[in-house]
DNA sequence: ACATTTGTTCTACATTTACGAAAATTGATA
DNA sequence: TATCAATTTTCGTAAATGTAGAACAAATGT
């Protein structure tokens, strides 16, 4: 890749940026993520793909005022840019496509595994 | 990745086998991504993830018969299997999902870039 | 002041993606 | 049947992404 392309991950971390707009930051978006998809992520995972994707233009960040709330320290708030959304409705629609082009005969009879 | 879930690049080329049925093969399917995505991708790329998808059980392959063209060493055709199906129908729904919870706010003005 | 909670940064390593040269076959031709 | 040209896969290596968690920072409660 040539540093411009979506990962897998970076996708889904973009995503959910978008869903939880305008308070997607490192631990809420890590929460959505395994509420969403049953899958386990370490924050570190979510903060090295945000700032991955900060780099490739897909992402801005600003850092919010504190709450009131224990702990409650700045969270660097995260939203997708124009070059985000860009990528993310190209993959979108790159992928509705292929799937529409899937014959029937490539996936007769696959439900029904190995009787 | 533990093995199980499928990469952005290994997701393109499992969609490919389908649109190639039956005719999917290492040249076939380099060719196909890069008429339908002007990605260029070399065919070592291809092979890797061909056989990375096929220890993780999404898809299998056949020796074919030679052809009768000059040249023409055997192909080795590739086809997806139930789980492949499966993780591919997976991976579909999933970001219709998200697509769809990704509020308006979220994307608003986002088109007119840098005026 | 100190413990606790919330949050980000840093560091290290595993897996995937990328590239292209080398090797393996196959039909054609001499 | 030896060699050539064409087609395809295999192999080795480098770079980008994915994964993990400890270290560090800043806020509140007592």
């Amino acid at each position: 890749m040539k540093g411009t392309q979506l990962g897998e991950f970076e996708e889904l971390v973009l995503l959910i940026v978008g869903v939880l707009y305008p308070e997607a930051y490192g631990l809420s978006i890590r929460e959505e993520i395994i509420s969403q998809t049953n899958r386990k992520v370490a924050i570190g995972a979510v903060h090295s793909s945000l700032s991955r994707l900060q780099e490739k233009g897909f992402l801005k960040s600003e850092l919010a005022e504190a709450t009131h709330e224990r702990g409650g320290r700045r969270k660097r708030l995260f939203s997708i840019t124009a070059d985000g959304k860009r990528a993310l409705e190209k993959n979108h629609e790159l992928r509705n496509a292929l799937f529409n082009q899937i014959p029937e005969m490539a996936l007769k009879g696959l439900q029904l595994s190995g009787i």
